[in-house]
DNA sequence: TACCAGGATGTTG
DNA sequence: CAACATCATGGT
């Protein structure tokens, strides 16, 4: 059984405390979750599922697979593929940091959150579903949402009289009706949506692989053309899972919002001025944006 | 109590 | 084409 536990060799300036503090925003997370410093979370390779539990020690993040079949060289490959991307382990930050470090507004933030990596949604209806339900509501009230939809239609595995959830598979979510989600208080617009782009992925009219191959604008416009999905969702799913470092969702209220503190203002700034400070942040603009978000995590 | 939430869509002027 | 209503409900 040596062979369910192995390692991924860190960055330099990967920082686990900062992607751990950003892993723990919400006590209603239902995908993984956080317990003394380490990271549970169930992964399907292969058709068969995986318990999997991440833990640091200096250069070094441990994953131990707490329960699933014999894994095979390919499986492992498989797990460290997800994770890789997941915490966006690869990404030489060098660039991002020299030019945070000549920008009035992100000096701080760069600094203080130094190593923190956009923690990505690799499963392409789970962000695109996330974005739909995040839509207009509070966080708050889209993790209840989220908790509700995941644990009613994802598939779980048990452990050590635990719980761990999958997302559920398009296949499931194409078929839920208004009668399935309404009492879990989706409104009817949402449902319409989450449907919808279950139906299309199960249609093969959109997919991962399919938008990884296109540039990002031409990727934008073909997640647009789903009902529900706007320019912020777009850009939501580009920057969560296609890693689109310039999908920059600049009408978020929580970017506007954290621009405010920032800057130490009273009033949110437009989406002009936006624009003009944004003109540094070029190739980096999803980072950007990401960190702000993480400033806005109350201790 | 009113207003805002990690928006999007359909309708109206 | 811009302004507005609607969605649904929790948080403050």
């Amino acid at each position: 059984m040596s062979n369910n536990k192995f390692y991924i060799q860190l960055p330099m300036d990967f920082s686990y405390s900062e992607c751990l503090k950003f892993l723990c925003r919400s006590d209603l997370e239902c995908l993984f979750s956080v317990e003394n410093e380490q990271i549970y979370f169930p992964l399907e390779v292969e058709k068969s599922i995986f318990l999997i539990r991440l833990f640091y020690r200096p250069q070094r993040l441990w994953i131990e697979i707490l329960k699933g079949d014999d894994l095979t060289d390919f499986g492992k490959r498989e797990i460290k593929t997800y994770i890789l991307d997941w915490l966006d382990i690869k990404r030489d930050l060098t660039d991002f940091n020299k030019m945070a470090k000549k920008d009035k507004l992100l000096k701080p933030l760069a600094k203080r959150y130094n190593g923190l990596r956009l923690i990505g949604i690799p499963n392409f209806l789970e962000a695109i579903s996330w974005a739909i339900i995040g839509q207009q509501i509070n966080l708050t009230f889209a993790y209840t949402l989220k908790k509700r939809l995941v644990e009613n239609y994802g598939k779980v595995v048990v452990h050590e009289e635990r719980k761990f959830y999958l997302f559920p598979k398009a296949k499931v979510i194409a078929q839920l009706t208004e009668a399935d989600l309404r009492p879990m208080q989706f409104s009817r617009s949402k449902i319409k949506y989450l449907t919808g782009v279950a139906q299309a992925i199960v249609d093969g009219k959109i997919s991962k692989s399919q938008l990884s191959k296109m540039p990002y604008e031409d990727a934008k416009v073909e997640l647009i053309k789903l009902k529900g999905i706007g320019g912020w969702s777009a850009d939501y799913v580009l920057m969560k899972c296609m890693r689109c470092l310039d999908a920059f969702p600049i009408s978020d209220v929580g970017l506007h919002n954290a621009i405010k503190f920032q800057l130490g203002q009273k009033d949110k700034p437009t989406i002009e001025e936006i624009e003009k400070m944004a003109l540094p942040w070029k190739g980096w603009k999803s980072y950007v944006i990401f960190y702000f978000w993480h400033s806005l995590i109350k201790k």
